[in-house]
Order: structure tokens, then C-alpha cells, then sequence
DNA sequence: TTGATTTAGTAAAACGTTTTAGCATTTTCA
DNA sequence: TGAAAATGCTAAAACGTTTTACTAAATCAA
């Protein structure tokens, strides 16, 4: 039973193989092929059922219809859910999506470009890390699009679209100051990314703008793949050893660790501790009290991403890089 | 700047493409290549950095060493945390995991399983929807591995990995009647999938087994694909006008939908009334007070699917069809 | 009427691999 | 010693497409 080829169609309709293709790929009028036989084979692949074959294709043509997506990891809802939505946009415009995460790994994410590479996948979309500049550079000059997001790799010129980091993080930190709160805390982590540094400078400029010192030992930085338990162990070291009126997570999973911790010391968020979570998760609106959040607007985000790519295929020059940068929103919920 | 091909290696070796395939596959020995000619090659393919292309070589083998994976919807939690343990395992294999979100669509189904095929992915990881049955079963005539999880075809002859969701709502719903427990409701959905029907039938027959007539308005199911703002609505309505005391959630998604409606209807969850919701979520262990949940082993699930489709690509002939039921867990806390 | 153009289609090369069949030499061992 | 087996390597076909360059007939312009 093996799959039929457009050499079996050819066959059939008593024409030759090229006629076949020509029809198939809508060039049928320009090779001026008759209505007749356009018709007669077409009713012939719909009969059989004949599908052509993506990686012959793909051979032939250097290129394959499906755009790598490589994320920090899928099953952070961030990333899943940029994700989703990038597959549904592309899907419309007859593009396929193959994704893959590089759990912060430099090495990980080089094999995952050299698998797409060797897939003639036919753009990139990377939320990068550093370590992997030079790979992303090959990349562009071999022409191919890349469109970086959430997080920047500024000494490459190419295009990236993210969420304004420092402004939200230094809106987030305002938003506690004009609480009342003095002994902010940030937890972060340490991987060593724009957008993650971003979120601590924004951190830091708030406070100098109200003239509050920086406490070193009020920034926490956890390290990106430790386990839970470690880390649920150091923000619980955090709240013990320091007077903290108000935390900023800089990410959601470890916001979600830091509830964890509070609920376990009894701390209760209110008019004395607040907190403010980064990318929002189901559970912040769901806690008790509801826990604000800095939100990225996921569709804008993706739909951005996705009109980028899409003109850059579309046309045979390359077009200027574009950095957009779009605001992210300070959701306060009590 | 064109990709090296395996005719430039040859070239600069001064040796035939068939010895650098040979070296390449480590058919070397095998064929008799001699040690100096295999050193040799191998030399100048690192110093060159030559990658094999995939897509040439899918078109001589006819398989990928992809292994495609069609899920409901990756920005849920169950699902994205299923793939990055099956991706986690297969990459150690050697394997990729290309994924995409049926979305519940039959027709997306269709054409995932067609896109897959020409993509000539190796084997077959589906969390299937009621409809394509069909189109499996033209890929087991095919004799590609299919493991279907989460939701088993009955009809259809192939592998399964799967929770035992009717013994899991069956112990739910006896824990709610041993904590006195007389008004209990589920909350469903109405896609009409095995796994979906085997948590009502654990409800009935708990019920049953403790002499609780069963009330069919005690029974809510919310159309899949609708916005979360009516399933609110739905589930509001619910608890409104029936009494309730006990409510099992079917899903993740609508447990969460769930807890908001209670948390605005200030229905705290405490003796007098009990939730338990199905597939863990960061938000479930979160809330005040935590909520209990049967957990599906996911680990489990995704090392055993793995390795059934290790197996099935192994051997060449074709393995008996397993299914295999994996006990669910109820988490109680509080 | 004739040369040019258009119409309708096809043969064959190319994409980059793997693999089969085979060709000299050299080695083995009865 | 000589036939068989092993060693070391390669030419060329095949996978299923797309695309270039071509042919032959029909139509057109002058």
C-alpha cells in the first residue's frame, strides 16, 4: 500500500508528469494548459486522494511551509500560550509550526537550530538566550527570517518584538511606593537575559526616583533550573531574615513559589504586604486576595510576530528589522 | 553561501559519496573502510561542520526520526506538561516531537494526520476526538505506530495509555459521601470522548453504590469551544438554583472557572462544602484552602507512551497492541 | 504566403541522500 | 598452487518533486 506519487496521476490522466505538477501548483493557466486537461486531473487527484509529498517538495525547493518556534519551554503557560496562538495564526496563512524548548540550555537550543536547519524550516521565531548569538547570526546570513520576542539579543541586528520591561517594572514598583511600602523586594532569577534584566533595572530606577536605598539583600536571584523545594526554601529565607512590606516576582513561576512560601508562613497579602506577580497564570486571579500582575498582551504579540514573518516571506528583498517594543499592563486586583 | 552537501566532503576527501555515507551512518566497518579513510573523513566533516540534509535523506528512507504529536490544546496545562516529558524522552532517543492543537476540530485532526503523513513522521502520539477514527485506522493499515492517550478509541485496534478515570471519579465521589456529603454535583463537558464519559459513569455508579438518587440537574455539561465568560454564567446558574454541597470538576479548565464562580458568589469552601478537581493545576494547591484533585501520574504516562513507540520502531514486525490503564491519584488537601 | 508568436504540452535535470550491485586486489586455506 | 573469501572502495539508481528548456502545432500579422 504504498502512497501514491504524481507519477500514478500522470499516469492516469495519460499526461505527463510536469502537467501534473504545473496544475497542482495553480500554474496551469500561465503554462497554458487546457481547460480540459486542468479539469480531467484535477478530478483525478480529488478521486484518489493523491497528496504530494512535503519533503520532495521541500528538496526540491529549499523550502518546507513550516516555521520553527523555539521557546525557553513549552509547559511554562507563557510560552504555551504564546504558542497557541502563534500555531493558530500561522495555520490561517498555510503555515505549520514546529516548536521546541531549550530549557535554558546553550547547547540544547544550537541542536534545535541545526535540527530546523536540516528541516529547511523557512523562518525562525526564538525567545533566545545568550550563548546562542553567533548561531542566529549564521542564520541571517543565510538570509533566513528570525524574529526574536520576549527577550533581546541586542548585538544582532535583526527583528524583535517584546514587552516593555523596565517601564512595567518600574510602574509595578511605583504602584508600591505610592502604598506606602518601603521594603520591596524583587525575586528574580539568573539567567542572564535583557528581558530579565530590564525587570531589575526597572526595579532599581523606582526605587532611586523616590529616593529609597537599594538593599542588595532585597533582590533575590534564583537560580534558573534548581529545583522547586530549593527555591521555595531561599524566598522562605528572604521573608525570615528581612522586613519586606511588598514583593514583585519577576516571573510567574516564581510567583507561584512565592505564594506558596506565604501561604506556609501565614503571611497574608493585604494592606500590609502586597505582591505583584510577572505574566499573568490563572492562579493569580484565582488566590485569595487576587494577586495584581504585570500582563503582556499575548495576542499583540504573537499577531505581530506573525505579520512580521509572513512579510518577510513574502518578499525577495529583505526588508528594514524592526524592534517593537509593545507596553505591558499593570493589572491591580485586590 | 550554500549548504555543504555530502558530494563536497567526497570531493575533499578525495573519496567516493558512498564511502562518506558509509562513515556517516557508521557503516563503516561493515563495509570495510579502512581505518585511515574513516579518520580521515570524519576530520573533515568537524573541521567543515557539514550537517547530513534531513530532508534528503527522509526522501531516500522514507522515515524522519520525528514523531509527530497531535494534542486537544497545548496551552493547557495537562497537555503542554505532557509534551515537554515526551519531547524530554524522545530527544534523549534521538527522536524529535513535532506538536499541534486539534482544537476538538475533526477537520484540524484530518488535516494534522495529513500533514503529518507527508511530512513522513515516523509514529504517532494522539490524544484523539471522536471522528477520526477513519484516518487512524488508514495509518495502523499503514503500519505506523499509533498511540492514542488521555482518550482511547474502543474500536479501533492500537495502543492506549490512559488514567483509570472511571475508579479516580468513583473515589472522588466516595469521599465527598464519607464526609456526609448528600448533594453532589459534577461539572463536565459535552465532548464525547471516552475519558469524558468514563468520569460521569464513576459519578452514576458512586452514586448508585451509596443508594443517592441520581438527579440529572446535578449533572452540568458546558459545550466545549464556548467562551469562559458563559461557562461562568452556566455554572453560576448551578449552584444557584440547586443545593450543593459537593462538586466534582471534569476538567482543569472548569474547575477554574468553577473556583471563580464560587469566589464571587463568596461560597467559601470549607466543611460545608467540598470541590475536588481533575488534573492538577498550580492553581489547585494555591488556593484557600487548597483544593484537592485527582492527578493523573503524567511522568508515568508520558515514559510508558514513549516507550511503546520505542518499541514499535525497533522491531519490524508489527508488536501486539497494548493498553495500558494507569491508576489516577486523589489528592486530598486542605 | 511566410515568418513570428502563441498555445499546449513534455523530457530531463536537479535537489542530497542511501543503498545495491559490482570491481579489483589481496588474503586465506585445502 | 589455485579457487574461494575477504578487503577496500565506487558507479549509478532511486526516493518524488519542481523547473528549465524544448518541440510541434496552431494562430497571427504583414
Amino acid at each position: 500500500m504504498k502512497a501514491l506519487s504524481i507519477k500514478d496521476i500522470a499516469l492516469k490522466a495519460k499526461v505527463s508528469i510536469t502537467t501534473v505538477s504545473f496544475i497542482i501548483n495553480g500554474k496551469a493557466k500561465e503554462k497554458s494548459i487546457s481547460d480540459a486537461v486542468i479539469k480531467k486531473v484535477q478530478k483525478i487527484i480529488a478521486e484518489s486522494g493523491y497528496k504530494p509529498n512535503q519533503i520532495a517538495r521541500s528538496l526540491r525547493t529549499g523550502n518546507s511551509n513550516i516555521i520553527g518556534l523555539i521557546v525557553e519551554d513549552i509547559s511554562n503557560s507563557f510560552f504555551s500560550r504564546i504558542a497557541r496562538l502563534i500555531e493558530d495564526k500561522a495555520y490561517k496563512k498555510g503555515y505549520k509550526i514546529i516548536y521546541s524548548s531549550t530549557e535554558n540550555s546553550v547547547e540544547k537550543a544550537q541542536e534545535l537550530i541545526t535540527m530546523f536547519k536540516s528541516r529547511k524550516v523557512d523562518a525562525y521565531i526564538i525567545s533566545p538566550i545568550k550563548g546562542i548569538e553567533e548561531d542566529i547570526q549564521i542564520l541571517l546570513n543565510e538570509n533566513k527570517p528570525v524574529i526574536l520576542f520576549d527577550r533581546n539579543l541586542p548585538e544582532l541586528n535583526t527583528n524583535y518584538v517584546g514587552a516593555n520591561h523596565f517601564v512595567a517594572s518600574h510602574q509595578a514598583i511605583e504602584s508600591f511606593i505610592k502604598q506606602g511600602k518601603k521594603n520591596i523586594a524583587l525575586v528574580t532569577t539568573d539567567i542572564n537575559v535583557q528581558q530579565i534584566i530590564e525587570r531589575a533595572e526597572g526595579y532599581k530606577k523606582a526605587l532611586a526616583d523616590h529616593a529609597i536605598p537599594f538593599d542588595e539583600e532585597l533582590l533575590l536571584k534564583i537560580p534558573f533550573n534548581q529545583a522547586e523545594a530549593d527555591t521555595i526554601k531561599q524566598i522562605k529565607q528572604l521573608f525570615k531574615n528581612k522586613k519586606v512590606d511588598a514583593v514583585l516576582f519577576a516571573t510567574n513561576y516564581l510567583a507561584i513559589s512565592g505564594l506558596k512560601v506565604l501561604k506556609e508562613l501565614h503571611q497574608t497579602i493585604d494592606e500590609n504586604f502586597a505582591v505583584i506577580g510577572y505574566d499573568d497564570h490563572e492562579a493569580f486571579e484565582l488566590h485569595t486576595p487576587s494577586i495584581s500582575t504585570i500582563q503582556q498582551p499575548l495576542e499583540e504579540i504573537a499577531e505581530t510576530i506573525i505579520k512580521l514573518i509572513l512579510n518577510q516571506l513574502a518578499s525577495k528583498n529583505k526588508l528594514p528589522d524592526q524592534q517593537i517594543i509593545i507596553p505591558a499592563k499593570l493589572i491591580l486586583r485586590k
